[in-house]
Parts: structure tokens; C-alpha cells; sequence
DNA sequence: GCCGTTTTCGGCCCGACTGTTTTCAGTCG
């Protein structure tokens, strides 16, 4: 899985020097999207031969040899040429807030400068006003962006933008009444981190703007013109606000959600078929009459399309499935019956079982599994199994007296480092399931961590592998393993792979996710809950599963509860060994 | 460098905003 990124790092990184060396602007873009293509691939590309990289849109004859040049020998021979032209440090440039590849290239040519401490330094210098094209609003540009850079992150939680974008939509609903405000962007695609924050209004007067940028969350104006403005807000995220009128509410809707590779795509078959596409509404290239613009729905049905769910927006074959009749029907919240993933005072969480229980049947669920910690995590109390069978005990019987809401007793059971269970046999037997996970040894190498996850799957008791990947989004990265490898031992053994709901987990992926269920594999959708309010957070697992392109079918949880016992592992394979 | 219900050659998405330009280039999304 990683090695994707690795291969999707270097062609990235040829397009970024490409374009310092302002080369033929196709030729950057085709290293590009064949970056962004394998990153959105699931499968492992090293393990593609020529002919089935070529299978990849936009890798043609020669960036097939150049990725297999990558698997082969860790870089290839175009980019690692390109880096010796450079300072290893002229990218960080690049990726500057108004500093583009022509203004990259100009200050490295011209002043030799070829990292941030040196752009500083010679623009506190003054040094940069020699440069054509350079004043002193752009020093200064520089000298802010540069210092926004070393104080902020540059990408945040989706959930925490989503907050942001509330309260600031609330206050822009009072400036404008009349109008409509809809956050787009990679939110609405209900991505899993945010780079910024787009909001768009519809019906607006352009006084909005005051509104907008003299928000009490704006630090500073960055732009700000009649229909378009960007404001940096405290904390470091940028938001940007779109101004357009009712009647292409739909055009700009479509155009503002993305992602820019779906646009890309949708504008290429508009102008296949003799139209043009932009935010304002699809237009017949010849004449400029307009042929649709009011409603998504009417510019996809002039285009040939069914509506497109906007998580499925990110060019990865939603556009030939939408053609052809074949696109999901994704999963809903609405669809789930039952949490299985959910902590009590007994080990790390907050609330007892009944207030955990009455909290799950308020948010709607028929079912909730209670699956404490096992005693290795001994910070969080972890359970042995003498405590881990009293507990099931208690769980059960706070279930008999609750009414509308079925209780199973579970265990989250820690996956020891060299792949045993940290509770025995003959205790895991006797819960009604038994979740699986990493907490330890996150550090070992690929193929003792594959081994780790196969010797649990091997263990009939386990019915689902927790948060599978381990990471944590802008924290930590994923435990390195062979996912390949674990997602054929789940199958074989009809294991379930959790799409943990936790903000910064969302773990499995939505590209995993997709992966897992083209391999047959079952997934669930849990909260991981630690505290009665979460549960609300179901919300954010359910947007990875449309993202990775899931139907209630394919969720577990989606069953009622007779149906969802009868599917688990234990109960679907005889637990002798 | 990719790709083909116009095409194996000649195309390749499109518009807003800013700063520096005296008519437009660069950046961004």
C-alpha cells in the first residue's frame, strides 16, 4: 500500500521539477494524474506487469517503464536527473502560498536562492525587488506566507472544518437571509481531512463579502474581489467563498465540490459531445446557449450521467460506471442498526454500560456491542479474563432489563506482537465477539506485522480486525504490512475489517475500504466509542464507506440483529481447531 | 506524455483575483 505513495512521490515530485524547468505544461500534468492514479489505486502497483499498468488511465507506454523503473530500482533515471539540477530543498518553495513554479524558478536563477531560510533572508534583504515582477506587496506576500508556513499545519480534520464551516455559515445566513449556503470542496466529498474550506452562496448580495471577510474568525484577507474572496482564519485554515446567482446554483455546485480530477473528466466529455462546462452552466460550445445549470442532477442528465454522489467524485471510474448504469446505491447513517465497536468505565471509558446502551438506542441503533480492552493495555485497565467473563456478565444482564435496544459482550482483544491473542481460547469462545487489534509494537517490520494480523485472523474466535491500519491521521502513519496479503487471509476466513469512525482514525480508508470489498470481504462500520455522545459519530465511518463506493449490503452492521449474529465468523465456520 | 463516437496527429479545462504589467503574467482552485 505504502509503496503506491513512494511510486506516486516521484512522479509527483518529476511533475513539480518539470514545471520549474517550465517544460511542456502536458507533459507535467500526464506525471501528475499518473501520480494521483496510483495513490487512488488499492492494489499494489510493484506487483503490476507493463500491460497492467497501461490498464491504468493516463499511463501510457512510457510512464509504465517508468514506474516499473521505480519498483525495480527505487527512483527513476527522469527524476533522479531533475533533483541533481536542483537544491534538494527547492520544492519546499514550490509549495508556498503565492509562490508558483515561475516565481520558483526566477529566484533560483536569478538570486540562487533554493530553500525558505533563503527566500526569507533575501526578501527581508530587500534583495527580492530586483527580480522582475516582484514589488514590495509581493516581499511581503512571501515574508507572511513563509511565516503562515512554519505556524500552521497545512491540512485539518474534516469534522473540525465541518464545525468551522457551521458556525461561519450561521453568521452568513444572518448577513443574507435570502440566500443559500452550502460548504463544497473536498468536504462535501466527505474527505477525510480538509486543506481549506470552501463555502459557496447562492443568491447572495455582494455586501455578503463585508460579512464574510470581517468574520470574527478571520485573521487576514488574502483576496477579495465581486464574487470570489479568500480569507486566512485564526489557526491557519483558509476559506473561500463563492458568490454566484440562483440560476446556476447546480453549475457551481458541481464545479465547486470537484474533485478537480471529476471535473477534468466531465468537462472532457462535455466538449466530446460538443459543450462546455464551467461554473456557471453547460453551454453549447457553438452557439453559448445554455443547456442546463438550475440543478446537479440536470447538468449530469445533460451529460449522459445519473446524479453523481459527491463522494464518488475523485475520477476513479465513477464517470464509466455512472455511464453505464452501474453506480452504487451508497450506504446511508439511516442504514445502520447496530455499533459494534464501544468502551464503559470498565477499561478507558467514560460512561457506565446502561448510559452507553440508552445513549446508542437514543441515536437511533437496535444493537451495541460493548467490547472493552483486554489486559494488555494495562493503562486502560485492560480486562483478564476472569474480569473480561464477569463483565460480559454484567453487560448481559443490563441488556435483559433495557427494552429497544439488544446488548451483545464483546472484547476489543489486543493483538500481542507476535500475533496471539491476549486473551485465551476458552474466554473469547464464550463472548459474543471479539474484535481484534494492534496497540503495541507499532514499529516492526512489514512482514512480522503481516504475520501478526494473519496469526490473528487464523484465531477462530476473532470476528473483526479493529482500526486495521493503525494510523492517525496527521499524527502517525500506518503500520507498515502487506496488506495484500491480510485482506486474501480475511476473505478465506470470512473475517470482517472495521471502518473505524474516530475523527482522526477513519481506518480503514476509503481506498482499503473499496479494495476489501472487491476482495468479498464484509466490512463494519463502528464508532469506537468512548463516551455516550459518540455515537454520533457513526456519521464520519458511513462517509468513508460511500467514499469507498459501499452499499448497506456490504456492511455488517446494516443487518438486523438475528441476521448480523448469524453472519459473524464464529457463527458462520465451526470454531474447532 | 496521453489518447481517439472528429483524430495514430494534434489536440489536451476554465475562470477569478492580484500585483505589476502600460496590456498581462502568475497563481490558485
Amino acid at each position: 500500500m505504502s509503496d503506491n505513495l513512494a511510486i506516486a512521490r516521484v512522479l509527483a515530485e518529476t511533475a513539480d521539477l518539470l514545471e520549474l524547468k517550465e517544460a511542456n505544461p502536458f507533459k507535467i500534468r500526464a506525471y501528475r494524474n499518473a501520480a494521483e492514479t496510483i495513490a487512488n489505486t488499492g492494489e499494489r502497483v510493484a506487483a503490476f506487469d507493463e500491460a497492467r499498468l497501461r490498464e491504468l488511465p493516463g499511463v501510457g507506454r512510457d510512464l509504465a517503464a517508468r514506474i516499473r523503473e521505480i519498483v525495480e530500482t527505487g527512483d527513476a533515471g527522469v527524476h533522479r536527473e531533475l533533483v541533481a539540477e536542483f537544491p534538494p530543498t527547492i520544492l519546499e518553495l514550490l509549495h508556498l502560498q503565492g509562490v508558483g513554479p515561475k516565481t520558483a524558478a526566477t529566484v533560483y536563477r536569478e538570486l540562487g536562492i533554493g530553500s525558505l531560510d533563503d527566500l526569507e533572508r533575501a526578501a527581508r534583504a530587500g534583495q527580492l525587488a530586483s527580480v522582475r515582477g516582484m514589488g514590495p506587496k509581493k516581499t511581503a506576500l512571501i515574508l507572511r506566507a513563509i511565516d503562515e508556513r512554519r505556524r500552521h499545519a497545512s491540512r485539518y480534520l474534516a469534522p473540525e472544518v465541518a464545525d468551522t464551516a457551521a458556525a461561519l455559515i450561521a453568521r452568513l445566513q444572518e448577513a443574507a437571509p435570502g440566500a443559500d449556503f452550502t460548504p463544497v470542496g473536498s468536504l462535501r466529498r466527505g474527505a477525510e481531512t480538509c486543506g481549506d474550506l470552501d463555502i459557496l452562496a447562492v443568491g447572495a448580495p455582494p455586501s455578503l463579502m463585508d460579512a464574510f471577510t470581517g468574520d470574527r474568525l478571520v485573521e487576514r484577507v488574502l483576496g477579495r474581489g465581486e464574487t470570489k474572496a479568500s480569507v486566512l482564519l485564526h489557526g491557519g485554515l483558509q476559506a473561500d467563498l463563492r458568490l454566484v446567482p440562483p440560476g446556476s446554483r447546480g453549475a457551481a455546485l458541481q464545479y465547486f465540490t470537484g474533485s478537480k480530477a471529476h471535473n477534468i473528466a466531465l468537462r472532457d466529455r462535455a466538449l466530446a459531445r460538443g459543450l462546455t462546462l464551467n461554473e456557471y452552466g453547460l453551454f453549447d460550445a457553438a452557439t453559448s446557449a445554455p443547456v442546463a445549470s438550475e440543478t446537479e442532477e440536470a447538468i449530469y442528465a445533460a451529460l449522459g450521467l445519473p446524479f453523481v454522489p459527491p463522494e464518488l467524485r475523485e475520477n476513479r471510474g465513477e464517470i464509466d460506471a455512472a455511464a453505464a448504469g452501474s453506480l452504487p446505491r451508497l450506504i446511508e447513517r439511516s442504514d445502520l442498526r447496530g455499533d459494534l465497536h464501544a468502551h464503559t468505565t470498565a477499561t478507558d471509558g467514560r460512561d457506565d454500560i446502561e448510559t452507553m446502551a440508552l445513549a446508542a438506542r437514543a441515536a437511533g441503533l437496535e444493537y451495541l456491542a460493548i467490547t472493552d480492552h483486554s489486559q494488555a493495555l494495562a493503562m486502560a485497565n485492560g480486562l483478564d479474563e476472569r474480569r473480561a467473563l464477569a463483565h460480559a456478565a454484567r453487560v448481559r444482564e443490563v441488556g435483559r432489563r433495557l427494552d429497544g435496544i439488544t446488548l451483545l459482550a464483546g472484547i476489543e482483544c489486543d493483538i500481542r506482537p507476535d500475533g496471539t491473542m491476549d486473551l485465551a481460547d476458552d474466554c473469547l469462545a464464550e463472548l459474543d465477539l471479539v474484535i481484534a487489534s494492534v496497540h503495541s509494537a507499532f514499529n516492526q517490520e512489514a512482514s512480522q506485522m503481516t504475520d501478526r494480523l494473519r496469526r490473528a485472523i487464523a484465531c477462530p474466535y476473532v470476528d473483526i480486525i479493529g482500526h486495521p491500519t493503525g494510523r492517525l491521521l496527521l499524527r502517525r502513519e500506518p503500520y507498515q504490512l502487506d496488506l495484500d496479503a491480510v485482506l486474501h487471509d480475511a476473505a478465506a476466513a470470512g473475517v470482517a475489517l472495521e471502518i473505524n469512525s474516530q475523527i482522526e482514525r477513519r481506518d480503514l480508508n476509503d481506498v482499503q475500504a473499496r479494495l476489501a470489498r472487491d476482495r468479498g470481504i464484509t466490512l463494519t462500520i463502528a464508532t469506537d466509542a468512548h463516551a455516550r455522545g459518540a455515537f454520533s459519530l457513526l456519521r464520519w465511518g458511513v462517509q468513508t464507506a460511500r467514499r469507498a463506493w459501499l452499499t448497506a449490503d456490504d456492511v455488517l452492521n446494516t443487518r438486523p440483529i438475528e441476521a448480523f449474529r448469524a453472519s459473524l465468523r464464529r457463527h458462520r465456520r465451526p470454531a474447532a481447531r
